[in-house]
DNA sequence: TATGAATGAGCATTCATTCAT
DNA sequence: TATGAATGAATGCTCATTCAT
């Protein structure tokens, strides 16, 4: 039976490879066209797999881009994680968060704006649309969920980075929680810029610039 | 005729008067289902219109959305522009900006989730499009340049504000630019804070906290 | 105002006659095809119009089936009902409604084919099939409801009739519903025949053979 | 050699038996779906054979059901021929026919119904529908023929019954045909009875019902 | 032999846009 | 001018059937 075992698990890891390969296709597609523009047939067509293939790896649309969007996050907190059992000063590991958050707003950019931005569509998409209910527990039985308790955790351990500087007395006596929402906002808003600014940073400039504006503010130091 | 032309500027008035209402009901659209989920006939719907009629006053659902989007562009404009000429420090003219944004964003909070999110759509809307290109220069010829125009006013007095507070040695000496962007940042993403943020901030709020932490950083003061 | 009146009952009177020629053209395809095996595109072509005009006036499937099957009944109803007030003998009136039914099931045969025998899908179509929960009362709301009051009428004015003929001493002490089911499987059978039986009745032969039969069995008399 | 000849005839044997299965999965399947709603997929689920499988086995969708129909009309003609067989009056005769007929309308309901009533898809699956001119006598080259041909044989006995009957003077003189016609319709039309009858009867009680108004109408006897 | 994988051809439905009145 | 009507082009999704192992 050995033969059969190891047969069916290099089937499984072709289902697993491909699957993959073709969340990556999938992946570029959004990235480009936003969640509303993409079609199937551009994901098949990209990832070189008739659609009808495609449904069979994945029950639709909308799972393959939660599949995609839950993918990035559990990278994000697996690092984040990894960054909070630094043995480093508070200032150091919020340096090191700004830089990882930011070289994935850097790569995952797009896929952020989508998650972030087509909010009337994420929310057609993932929540209890109605249909779901249908369909009870087929899909992604939780969708929201798992993703919010995802963002939950990342949220919590830079409260926790936050937190040590202060307990350290690096950092002022700031309100934990705000000064969290501050720096996701910064890093967030900065890759998210719009159409405007012209200017393009490397993500170690991007760090340098957020990491030195979070720590000191603009203000010319008080004597005190 | 005298009369003739009274009641070509008593149409010229309605004309306006109705295209007015068409954007204020499409903006309300496009707040709530964000721009490819928007459907003409619901705009229609909403303001009341044949969706045929709608088309007699723009030329394309994409149109609908320009205007709106400029309109608010002109807004923003004009009120940076009146708060950069008041009398004040750099920090209470920073103060008042960073509270004008903040409510723009909270008011068009969706809208501008749009403009800077969906940009695939965006460009799809506003760009050269493939399609333009077989229809040159009809739509707004320049549309993207108009846009840019407006927005890099407001950058500009940004800058200037912030340039100003450096000049008045109120703030330390940083790049203008990059403390605009940076500042930018903060507020734009303070207010899309995708959907994991449970903490509702007012206005008054969120601008007290940004305007402080933009000013002050989280580093405890060092004693120098 | 007169004038606008007008135009409105036009337009109302235009909107009812293209539905009515859509539905012509769509029992004819439901009529050859079945329901499974007609396609929306093939009605619009029946038609002549083009498939999204056929969703103008129509839901969707299901409901140009509908309305198409309701019409029929409302027909068969209204017919039996005369029948019912005629001034005559009960095997007069028994005559003639075999007469009657035969030749809706005659003409609308293939119609009543799908009704009753694409059985599965009926309940797909019909039933509170799980999707209106979501659009509570749009489409028709009891469409199954209306269907099975309409079927009930038309059973009980069949009882009725034979009713009327046990009292009058015509028929036999049977058991009312029993006699009615047993006609009206009767007609319905002959009706629909299967692929084999290669004589053709015309509606009257088949009232005859029919009305003979369910009148005096093949027994040979009994002297009693 | 002998021994492959057993191996041969062993794998025959095996062959067989999983055509006979997978036949009655499917067959269980069409009863509750119909043809057009069935799916090779379901049928395969229900065998617990792969789709490919099913495949290796039959030709097509269709080639499984119509082994189905055969094979059902097979059974009917057997039991109808032994039925004939019996030493007994016709009325007797008459009565086990009906009930045995009856009784398999109650089992086979579903399935006689797909085969009477979804007539277009029976045409586009038994007959030289168009495709099938392009791949020309591949699939059962006859198969509409075999149907009839079994159809025909069953019918003639229950002629020979009635005729029997009447030469017997157990019947009255009626058209042997145009009866036989209207019998069948009766107990077809009894277990096809569409949405409405509420009333569930045993086979032996419309076996009862049945017999008893084929033989005697509802008409109240004369005297004579 | 048995089967997982792959797909072409469809299908119901939607929507921005045009047209005729 | 205002609008009801009409539609071409998509779009997400399904399924019978074939292929490669």
């Amino acid at each position: 039976m050995r033969k059969n075992e190891i047969r069916i698990e290099r089937q499984r890891h072709r289902i697993e490879e491909n699957k993959r390969y073709i969340l990556k296709a999938a992946e570029k597609v959004f990235a480009k066209k936003g969640y509303s523009l993409t079609t199937v047939d551009g994901i098949a067509e990209e990832a070189q797999f008739s659609k009808a293939t495609l449904y069979r790896y994945f029950k639709s649309k909308s799972e393959i881009f939660f599949e995609i969007v839950i993918s990035s996050f559990e990278d994000v907190h697996h690092k984040v994680n990894k960054i909070q059992q630094m043995e480093s000063s508070a200032e150091e590991k919020l340096r090191e968060l700004i830089f990882y958050v930011s070289s994935f707003y850097h790569k995952k950019r797009n896929l952020a704006r989508i998650l972030m931005m087509e909010r009337s569509v994420m929310k057609k998409v993932f929540n209890l649309d109605s249909k779901d209910q249908l369909f009870p527990s087929s899909h992604h039985p939780k969708i929201p969920t798992i993703l919010r308790s995802r963002m939950e955790d990342i949220f919590n351990i830079m409260c926790e980075i936050i937190h040590e500087g202060i307990e350290s007395r690096e950092f002022r006596k700031v309100d934990v929680r705000d000064a969290c929402f501050v720096l996701g906002a910064m890093i967030r808003g900065f890759h998210f810029r719009g159409p405007m600014r012209d200017k393009e940073y490397s993500v170690s400039e991007s760090t340098d610039l957020l990491h030195s504006f979070f720590l000191e503010g603009i203000k010319k130091e008080r004597k005190t």
